[in-house]
Order: structure tokens, then C-alpha cells, then sequence
DNA sequence: TCAGCACGATAAGTTTTTCCTATCGAAGAA
DNA sequence: TTCTTCGATAGGAAAAACTTATCGTGCTGA
């Protein structure tokens, strides 16, 4: 079997051209390096050097094999220097997975400071829902999720970034006149909309407006959280509006919102990450770039 | 220090992604692989798995080794190949030393009859006396030697290749009225033109006409053969041609060719090499390319 | 919920590799 | 000739790598 050593040799010798130099240039005592070209002579099944009155010379063979030689051990010298450098915090690929009640009131903030911030990045979202979104975690098809806490997961690693509160959405038009700020008990539960199972936003809406038992009459279940709120600008109901979907959604649609009194209700939003990943300072540093980008909701 | 063993096991490792079968396919036990891999972590200074349980990830750092690993695993197998393989006869570079009075006549048909039989051969000439040449050949800078015998080197292999017999050639309208066939006790040795010293001819050429003691009076020494034969065809003396230049001569100069009385006088050459070299095989199939080309002389 | 299983890490001891010092033998130099 | 240089060889020590056995943890299914 080949080794470096032996490649690592054979370089030494070849640059000194004298076994004995090339021997303490690789901080060994020449009969060891005799031994490993030798030994790599025998592997290749062909002499590498021939030994001679006026020194040392390299065979065809061996001039051949010195050109790959260095090169493998330059190839080799790059590996660790490329591993140990690393690049620095956030370079590279990062695979983000965001959930979908978040995603489109972030992503347009946060991609750009990344890649201003981090020139080096590069990133990979995935948007599914919470339950999607860990299983790809675990499963290393991503490096991180951010999405609702709390999250069910052992092996994971959980920062909080913001808290993101509740409004109530309905049309501008719409005739119910509620008390503002509204208590959750004054909500209809027959007219609020919802996104389809499995989002997050689904679940907390539901438990809000204390109507997890009930069945919702118009609970057919949005995709998104786009359509959900163009349905209730046609005033066909209302629903729960995260508070960073206020500025975009109010710009597509024509929406009342409705504060809940103190203490308003509010999701909170975290990064999550394998324990095992050891991409800590990774995170750290996205944290802080989603931070950043949310100035306006930080609580 | 990083080695192959560890990045093989660590190609294993990622293309299984499980150490129990990374290590069957490297047919080692499972501990002994376990041990190389932590050890190249240790050495790179980072995480390259994550061990979890839905089996084993590579890190962001292990996917770039990972990448630069197979390159190096590739360049050492195509090292081995290389090496192994190693073109068969007469392949890549070969550094011939030609004598003067050889060179002329014999490459321009060497050559292109080499590169024929031989596509994939680099042929490299270096045209200078036998004592250059010699020189050069023991110290590496040339692969082997043709020359006329005998060679004074130790550690050489010498290969005789064909005899070259000796005539006289004069000026067409040389006064001389010489007896054909010759004998060498009929030359002027004061007519004798030579080339310079340390060309093999001008001693050969001295020993054949008994005068290696005398002075020649026109012994300033031409530099080449074909300088010679000029002055030769301008009648300002005469001299030794060995048959291989007959015809290139005989064509640019009007001269009158003699031939001696048996056993005509002649050259052995040779071709000479290092026998450190272990190219024995490669000179047989040069000698026989040489042999080829030189049929009218061959004896 | 608990035994069973899968999997990587660890332990202990053995084998293999690598190395060092000392010395040999050949070849060139004084 | 004798001396010196240089790579190869010998013998034994040190280091590396490997093996089997076992541990600990986390998942799985009765």
C-alpha cells in the first residue's frame, strides 16, 4: 500500500538528490528512508532512483512519479489548510429551513444582509412545515430551521430569536365592530379562517381563540398565509396575523387590524439546530443576522 | 500527520455513511476505523462526521475533505497506474548522445523511423564528443550514448550496432594517382586533414594511416566532417570517411572515394548506457531501430 | 415500560510498521 | 595503498495500527 510518507520521502529525496540529506530534510535517519523507498519501489514494482557513483538520479519512472508526487502532496498540504482555515464564521453552504408563516416576511430581509454581512455564504432554503422541517434537520438535509417554538426534538439546540404577537385580521368593510383591544374570547369562531393542518400558525390560532375542541365552518384550510388573508379582505372571516406579516400583507390586501388586549398573544420564533453539528458559532452569528433584520418586532 | 489509510477510511466512511460497514469495506474491524477517523479529526482540528442517530453525516468541513480526499485517493491510484503501466517500451522522453561524425547521417533517419514504430517516444539529441557524452550519461543528463568503441567508463552497458568501414576520400581532380584498393601505408600523412582534437575520427583516422606519432602539417582541425570534405574537394589534402557518410557527402562534394585493401579499416559503433539505468529493455529496441536504418552498413 | 438491538466508543493486549544505532561493503579520493 | 563517503543491512526498540471483547446510549417493539 502507497503511503504519504513514503511519497513524502521520495519528495525529500528527489529535491537532495543524496539520501542522507534527504533523510534528516525528513527529520529521519537515512537508513529509515532507504527503507520506505525502497519499500515504494517494490509497491510500484519499478526503480524509482538509480544509486550512483555521483549521487542519486531518478529513473524515467521516477521523474514521472515525482511530477504526481508533488502534486498529491500539494493537493494534500491545500486539505489542511482549506479544513483548517474553515472560511471563517457563515461560509460556505448554509441549508436553512424556514417555516412558511414566516419565510416570505424575512427572507426578503434576511438574504441580503447574509450576503452582505458574509460575502463567503452561500444559502439553501427549503420552506415546509415545523414537522418537515426537523425531519430534514435530523436527517442532515438541513443545517438549520427557524420556525415556531416549541419544538419536539431530542439532539437539538433551540435560540430564541423574537416574539412575534398576535393581531386579528378582518376587512375593512366587515360589519362586526369589535372592542379594540379585543379579548380572545370575543372572537367568532365560526368566521375565523386557517391554514391547512400542519402549520404551526393553525395550532396557535386555534388555541387563541380557545376553540380547539370546535369545528370551524369555513375550515377548509389556506395554503398560505397570503391567500388566507385575501380570503378575509373579501371579507369571507378573519384570522390571527403574526405581527411581521402586518406590513406586507396590509400592502397586498385591505385589512383591519385589531390588537388583543395585554398580555397579547404571541408566537416565538427560534433557531434550531443539531446538537451534534458543532456549528455553534455558525448559529450564533445567524442569529444575530435575524435579529437584525427584524428590529421593528424584537421583544 | 495526515495519511492515505486515514483518508481512505474516511472515503469509506462517507460513501457508507455507517462504521460498521466503512469498515468491512476497508475489511478492517470497526474500532481500528473508528480510531483512524477520530484521529484525522484530530490532526485536520475539526469535526468531520456527526454521530447520530439516524446514522453518520458529514460536516460542512467533511464535505469539502471529503471532495479534496477523493481527488488525492484518485491522483495516487493514477500515480500506481501510471507508474505500473509505465507506456511500454521506448515511451516518453529518452536523451540520446550522438557523436559528430555519426550524428549527421544516422538521425535523419532515426528519427522519423523511431517516431513511426514508437509514437509515444520524446526524443531528446544532443550532438558532442565521446567524452562529453560520456560525461553526461554518467551524470543523468542523458539516457544513452552512440559512439564508436570502445567506451573507458565503468558502469556502463555497451551495445555494439553495426561496423563502419573506412575509405579515403580526395579531390576528384587530386593530382594523386593512388593505387584502389589502398593500403595504409601509401597515404601522405602530410596531406592528412583532421578534425579538431577530441573528435574519436581524428585518432582513428591517425591510427589507420601509422601516424600517430607524426605532425601532419595541415592539422589545424575542422570542426566537422562535412568542413572537412570541402576542403577535401578543394584539393587542399585528403582524408578518412567512414562509409555512413558516403552518400550524404558524395552528394554536396565533388570527391574521388577510395576504398582500402582488405581488411579494410574500420569503426565499431556502439550505444552505450548506464546499466544502473534498468533500461535494458528500451536500449535492445533503440539498438534494433538502428540497426534498421543503417541495412547498407549493418556487419 | 422494559428487554432487545444497533451502533459507535472504549479497553486491553497483540501484531505490524517504522525507526534508530551500529556496521557492512563498494567506490572514489588522497 | 588507506581514508572517506554513501547507501544497504542487521538487530532490537518504539510507535502505530489492529483485533476481540465490552460498554453506553438511544431506538424499537412487545
Amino acid at each position: 500500500m502507497l503511503t504519504l510518507r513514503q511519497m513524502r520521502y521520495f519528495g525529500a529525496l528527489a529535491s537532495t538528490r543524496h539520501f542522507g540529506k534527504a533523510a534528516a530534510l525528513a527529520n529521519v535517519s537515512q537508513p529509515a528512508l532507504s527503507a520506505q523507498i525502497m519499500e515504494m519501489e517494490e509497491h510500484l514494482g519499478c526503480k524509482l532512483v538509480e544509486r550512483n557513483r555521483s549521487g542519486v538520479l531518478l529513473t524515467r519512472n521516477g521523474m514521472e512519479a515525482l511530477r504526481r508526487v508533488q502534486a498529491i502532496l500539494a493537493e494534500v498540504e491545500r486539505l489542511e489548510d482549506a479544513v483548517r482555515e474553515n472560511g471563517g464564521i457563515l461560509h460556505g453552504l448554509v441549508r436553512i429551513g424556514i417555516i412558511p408563516t414566516v419565510a416570505p416576511y424575512l427572507v426578503p430581509r434576511l438574504v441580503p444582509h447574509l450576503r452582505r454581512d458574509h460575502p463567503d455564504i452561500e444559502i439553501e432554503l427549503r420552506e415546509a412545515v415545523t414537522d418537515r422541517l426537523v425531519t430534514d434537520l435530523l436527517d442532515g438535509r438541513l443545517d438549520t430551521v427557524i420556525a415556531a417554538l416549541p419544538i419536539e426534538a431530542d439532539n437539538v439546540e433551540v435560540q430564541p430569536l423574537f416574539s412575534d404577537r398576535f393581531f386579528m385580521a378582518m376587512a375593512n368593510n366587515d360589519r362586526d365592530v369589535l372592542m379594540s383591544p379585543l379579548t380572545e374570547n370575543q372572537v367568532d369562531a365560526d368566521r375565523l379562517l386557517l391554514l391547512e393542518e400542519g402549520h404551526c400558525l393553525r395550532d396557535q390560532a386555534l388555541a387563541v381563540c380557545g376553540t380547539a375542541g370546535k369545528r370551524s365552518l369555513v375550515n377548509f384550510g389556506a395554503t398560505s398565509m397570503t391567500t388566507l388573508l385575501q380570503m378575509v379582505s373579501h371579507d369571507m372571516g378573519m384570522t390571527l396575523i403574526p405581527e411581521m406579516a402586518i406590513p406586507t400583507e396590509t400592502a397586498r390586501n385591505d385589512l383591519r387590524i385589531v390588537p388583543f388586549a395585554e398580555p397579547a398573544p404571541s408566537r416565538e420564533i427560534g433557531l434550531i439546530w443539531r446538537k451534534s453539528s458543532g456549528r455553534a458559532e455558525d448559529m450564533a452569528a445567524l442569529a444575530q443576522a435575524i435579529a437584525a433584520c427584524v428590529p421593528a418586532n424584537a421583544g
